[in-house]
This record gives C-alpha cells, structure tokens and sequence, in this order.
DNA sequence: ATTTTTATTGACCAGTTGGTCAGGAGGTAT
DNA sequence: ATACCTCCTGACCAACTGGTCAATAAAAAT
C-alpha cells in the first residue's frame, strides 16, 4: 500500500500536529476498516497506509475500537448532514429528490465510510448501538412525519414512510457498499460521470414515479 | 454461544456422517460470518457453535477460506435459483413482482447467508470473483435484455435495466443486511409476519409503478 | 476375524495481533 | 536558558489464531 502524503510539509505548531495526524490516520483508518472489516483489519496495515509507526497510532487513539468508532461516527455525521437538504422542501419530489441527490453522491465521495458503516450495523451495531437507538430514531421518526404529512396533504401516494426511507438508505448506499460489484458488472470500469448522472436520475424516477410525486 | 443440536441420533452411516456434519459446520459458520465477518470470526467460535472440536472442522474443510467459500457459494446459489421467478413472465409486474416477493422471503429466511455475501463483495470480492465476472455477468445481461423487451414491447417506462435490477437487489437485501437496523427502529422487534408483507408489498408497489408496470 | 478406510480429538506449534513502555526528540512558556 | 509538556518510536510481551499431527475409535470391506 502506498503511503497518504502529508498536505505539506512547513514548520507545524502543536495544534496543528495533532488534528493533521488525527485526520491522517482516520482517512487510512476508514480505507483499511472498509476493505478488511474491523476483525481483518490491523493496527500495522492502518499504520503502514498512514506512514506513521503503529505505536504512534496508540498514542492518538488508545485502542483499535475507539479508532473504529471514531471513523463510524464520521460518516453517520456525513449522513445526518445530507439529511437537512430533505428539510425545508415544499414537496415529495423536491425534498426526496434533493435527498437522493445527496446521498447518491456521499456514496461516490465516501464510499470507504458507507462501507464501514454497513459492516458495523451488519454485525449487529456493537459499538454504535446507541445512535441507533437515540438519533437515528429520533431522526427517522422525524422524517416519517414528513412523509405522512405529505401523504396526508395529497401530494404522493399512501405508502409506509419507513419502509419508503429504508429504500432510499438501501438503493443508495447500494451504490457504495456494493460499488465493486457494479464495477465488475462494467466491465470492470468505475462508473463515470454520466453514469452516475444516469443511476442518479433513474433512482429518482423510479422512486418518485413509485411514490406518485411526479405529474405526468 | 448454544450448540446447534443435532437432528438425531440413531447409528448413522458413513455418507450421512460426512452429509450431516458438513451441513453442521456450514451452518455454524455461517452464522460466525455473518455476525463476525470473515476476520473476525474463528475457527474456534464455529467449532464451539457446531459442537464439534476444533480438529475436527479442519477434517472437513481443510482451511477457513474453504469453509467460507463454500458458505458464499450456498446463498449465491440460492439466489439464482430465485431468479428463475422472473423468468416465463408475460409481464413486468408479473415477472418482477414475483421476483421481489422470492428476494424477500430469502431475506428473511436467510439474513446470515445474504451478509456473509454483503460482506464478500464489500471487500472487494476475494473468493468469489469469478463468479462476479461470469455466472452473476451473464445472469445480469439476460435479465437486462428482459427487461429492455418489455421496454421495447411498452409495457413499461423505458429505465434503465441495470439499475432497475441494483434497485431491486438493494432494496430486498437491505432487509436482511440491515436487518439489525430495522428492528432497532421498530421498538426493538424482529419484523412480524405482517409487517414483512407490508415490507414487500409496499416494495413491489413502488418499484413497479415506478416503472409505470401498473395500470392505475 | 482381520484388514482397510474413514472419522475423531487432545495436544501442540509457529506466526500474528493489540497493546505497553521507557527513553528520547522537539516545541512552548517562563 | 531551562523547565515543562507534547510528540515520537523501537523493542517488547502476553494472548490468540489457523493449522498440524499422532493416536485412537468406529465402520466397511475383505
């Protein structure tokens, strides 16, 4: 693996030090979780990818799990984020369409983090059991009563707004957790712009077609 | 962890010893897999779970990537021939619809199964690549140029088939791969009978009349 | 009955892993 | 300058892992 250069390399003050190597080791960090899973990942392989020596990653990090639920912490942040462009949307195909959009794209940008996220909740969320419990829940709730009342105001079809958004995770986040799949199916090429222009629009069409948010 | 009984114990013979104890093994394993990954999981904790001495796995499958193909192999297999659903379908709703509804019910009763795959393919598929490059290839272009008739026939919106097909495998398999997730948000609870038929239905209504397969 | 093949298992091993630690280097404040 | 705090790192270790093996039991074939 090669080496994750260093942004620059002038003088450092001391805070500056250690956010750098936090990042530093993080960004490795999320690349070895996400192709190896928390149990086939190593302390060294992280270590060797950031260019540091792996006792220096103990000194930023006190164990192996609070790296790792350091990295799972920073995507949910990531998804949490995408969510408020669901926010403040007059309709269904505005506020879902835009919610598309951005997790279609966290999933091109960030596909080591989604990785890792699905890993963790595949093994039954052992370390971020909490959030699952506290903000995504409330989250979801929150999101649910959207929908409802965009079902209620006549403005899209009456479907469970659960499962609708359960759809929405599993169709986009499908697109990075399973993006080497797609890629062999490509010929082994990753998808190009347009394609991922084309996944984009054809996901949104065929939700919100589904859904009854499009007049056509 | 509780031992997986065995079905019964009257004198065996020699095929049905070797039969029984692989389908012990595989069975344990995965489900070792499944919540542990394939690093993170071990030869002992399997052992343990198929209540057999360590030793004794190793008689059977000479290695840990042996015993783990042969669990990836299991489900794929099982998903093939839930294709077979699709097929000899005059219409989409009919041909995609009961291909959903067969996804679904391997979800739910194969969660481990569909993880250990998730899994797999996650890191970058380093068993099963072949299978990607070949059977799962061809697969998809046969069902692509299915579905690309029906466009052609006008008897659905012209989408994209591929990505109609992806939409199709992450919104079943999230059910099982975030199985974790979803019970979380559903006060704790497995999914009930009805709740899993609300699942597909509202599934099945979505994606095809998204692709404009329903008359309405 | 005896030989041969298959199945079973405790004990063992070499390699790897997460984590520790003491000692030193390098900034920072006084 | 010097005392202090942060940062760095090679060497080390106890625990665990996949895998081996020789000895034994059980069944099948002769």
């Amino acid at each position: 693996m090669a080496e994750v250069p260093r942004p620059s390399s002038r003088p450092l003050k001391r805070n500056e030090i250690r956010a750098q190597n936090e990042a530093l080791i993080l960004r490795a960090a999320e690349k070895v979780f996400a192709e190896a899973g928390f149990g086939g990942a190593t302390m060294q392989l992280i270590a060797d990818l950031a260019g540091l020596p792996k006792a220096n990653l103990h000194y930023y990090f006190a164990t192996k799990e609070e790296l790792y639920r350091r990295v799972v912490q920073d995507i949910f942040e990531i998804w949490l984020q995408a969510a408020e462009a669901m926010d403040g949307a007059d309709t269904p195909a505005e506020g879902l369409g835009a919610y598309i959009e951005a997790k279609m794209d966290i999933s091109r940008r960030h596909p080591d983090g989604s990785k890792v996220w699905a890993s963790e909740v595949m093994h039954g969320a052992p370390v971020i059991q909490d959030y699952l419990e506290t903000t995504l829940r409330d989250w979801t709730r929150g999101r649910a009563a959207l929908i409802q009342r965009w079902i209620d105001e006549g403005q899209m079809a009456p479907v469970d707004p659960e499962h609708l958004l359960y759809m929405l995770w599993a169709t986009t986040q499908h697109y990075a957790d399973f993006g080497h799949q797609i890629e062999t199916l490509n010929a082994g090429q990753p998808l190009s712009d347009a394609q991922w222009r084309e996944a984009t629009e054809t996901v949104k069409q065929i939700i919100l077609r589904g859904i009854g948010a499009l007049r056509d």
